[in-house]
DNA sequence: CAGCAGGGTTGGACACAGTCCAACCCTGCT
DNA sequence: AGCAGGGTTGGACTGTGTCCAACCCTGCTG
């Protein structure tokens, strides 16, 4: 993803430092930061960076396809960097731990049309949920 | 679902009033609401009931296994009174039009040991998402 | 080089969903 | 009737996210 700010300059973004700066928060770590998360490490960066600021560079991001956004419990949005690679998440049902994971099979080829009630179905979210083995143990 | 309250009486739960009416609710019309849908309709039936009775009493409901959460949006969790026919969601990504589905298929085998990463996996939930007919018309 | 336009940034106020808590009430039991 | 204990209530509170008006910064124009 280093061509990521390559990408984004392509297409008219403007690179302010805070961009900059959010963009190599998600590149740096692969794990999947809430937008406070993000914003933390982005403040150890660039002191001055704002909430709004970050809540707004996710969205733009977002929206440009460059980073996904995954809400597998019900708290905070989670921003996944790993958005050029389709694959699903499992999660753990006791401490969230989430894991990028790849399943064989396509879900899409499962839904048959009569249970499709008319819809356009261009997507499916699959997320696995059970105990990750520091929880089981535990 | 009628048999619901008699489970509930069963495992010596205690049958307000209350709780009753947000059983009713939840029985009434087997669409997904939010909690202050619920509570909307609830009080309907009894003025007095409050939020927190409403989602305590959805809590529970949740907790015993006869209710869902569905959260597939990032808004309000939505309660799925279809808790035991196992299915899974089609949501309209523009107006949030929520339908029970039931793919073919268990994704449950789709996913290898080696994907695992030592979790012991015991579910999953599948989203398809697209446009529903009226937004696609619109 | 000054002025300008327009997008980006800021922080504080606000909105929404949900949780918590202490006081109160109600029911069944003794 | 008195009591114990669970259920209910509403209001305060929290966490996450959005909105907005003021400000700033950059590149462009004259």
């Amino acid at each position: 993803m280093s061509d990521l700010l390559d990408r984004l300059r392509g297409r008219g973004w403007r690179l302010t430092s805070q961009r900059r700066v959010v963009a190599e928060v998600l590149d740096g770590e692969h794990v999947h930061l809430t937008a406070d998360e993000v914003h933390a490490r982005a403040v150890a960066k660039l002191p001055e960076i704002s909430r709004a600021t970050v809540y707004n560079t996710l969205g733009e991001l977002v929206s440009l396809g460059e980073v996904l956004e995954v809400s597998t419990d019900h708290r905070a949005k989670r921003y996944d960097p790993n958005a050029h690679h389709p694959h699903h998440h499992l999660v753990c049902s006791r401490c969230g731990a989430i894991r990028d994971v790849h399943p064989t099979g396509d879900p899409l080829t499962d839904l048959p049309d009569t249970e499709r009630f008319g819809f356009a179905v261009s997507d499916v979210e699959v997320t696995y949920r059970g105990l990750c083995p520091e929880c089981a143990a535990a």
